[in-house]
DNA sequence: ATAATTAATCAGGTCTACCTGACAAAATGC
DNA sequence: GCATTTTGTCAGGTAGACCTGATTAATTAT
């Protein structure tokens, strides 16, 4: 398999990839943090983008934590003014999280500072790059039911088709 | 400029790709842990798989740590065995920090996680997205030396491209 | 030879992402 | 109407990635 040969390439320059974004943040005026993008706080806002006015209890379910952490970070997003916690009238247990004005700003700000470095590929090549990752990230949703027979993750990809389809459409609209 | 929807979409895919990473290690059994790659202990590795034998000085230098930083890491990976620590001979205040046999391997392992995905591209997308890589990366590269006027971190660049061209070579002899 | 610098250490701290266990207050099932 | 389930809270904990401050031991500079 001469295939190995070229997918080594490519996955040093992946590793290379990661470590640049990495360390741009670091020592970047911008702290928009790709490492805690997907994580924590940050996790609850990308739900929140997608789907606003979620209870907590939905947030722990698409996000596959337990109710302890989403209270938390929910609280913790509350301090910084991104989110807004209700209780629903209709069911008095349940608690309705919501992005603020600036929550939403955040969450924009934020997804945004990826494409920087996209300025450096011309159109071809954008066409290019762009079906390489829906490939790669249609193989990840596999590999990922595939490892999950529980298949209890499938929150997780609703979510994520939900929240990208959404994602590129706001940004049609531009 | 077209160009910006088509960053845009692009850039959702990006963002995309990111969480699925996320995901992907959450519920799979390899724990190789792409968030860790680049921080921490796994940077420490990741420098000592370039350049072996390094004090932590040297360490301290390329990975922008404090030294205190730098000696909790390898006491740390100390313990779990990933590399040894000797005093140096020439001049007994360094200590000089090696991979051990498990540690080397574990770092093969880190790196190796990351091209399962390739597996969904073609030669021909193998190759685009490799120069696609390359283009972004050294963007990249651009983009961290102009945020960084100091240039005191020519450290990060010269590291990294030992790293990456070892890991390129690494694979090339496969 | 003494002063200044350098490499590393110890002690202690902050912040974030998680988690478990115990529990209260609503909602629902029978 | 009481038992059960559901939603969320409080308290407390682990582990990792950092950091500052104070100190020691070795080296170099004058």
């Amino acid at each position: 398999m001469a295939d190995l040969i070229n997918q080594g390439k490519t996955a040093g320059k992946l590793v290379e990839f990661g470590m640049l974004q990495n360390i741009a943040e670091d020592d970047s005026q911008h702290k928009n943090d790709y490492k805690t993008l997907f994580q924590g706080q940050g996790k609850i806002l990308l739900a929140l983008s997608d789907n606003d006015d979620l209870s907590q209890k939905d947030l722990v379910d698409r996000l596959n934590m337990t109710p302890q952490s989403v209270a938390e970070f929910v609280r913790k997003l509350e301090g910084r003014g991104l989110v807004s916690r209700k209780k629903s009238t209709t069911d008095k247990r349940v608690t309705i999280v919501s992005l603020t004005k600036e929550g939403r700003l955040e969450t924009e700000k934020r997804m945004q500072v990826i494409p920087r470095f996209l300025r450096a590929l011309n159109d071809e090549e954008l066409l290019q790059f762009n079906n390489i990752l829906d490939k790669i990230n249609e193989q990840m949703y596999l590999d990922i039911k595939n490892a999950d027979p529980t298949l209890q993750n499938k929150y997780h990809q609703m979510m994520l088709n939900h929240v990208m389809t959404k994602i590129r459409d706001d940004k049609k609209e531009l």
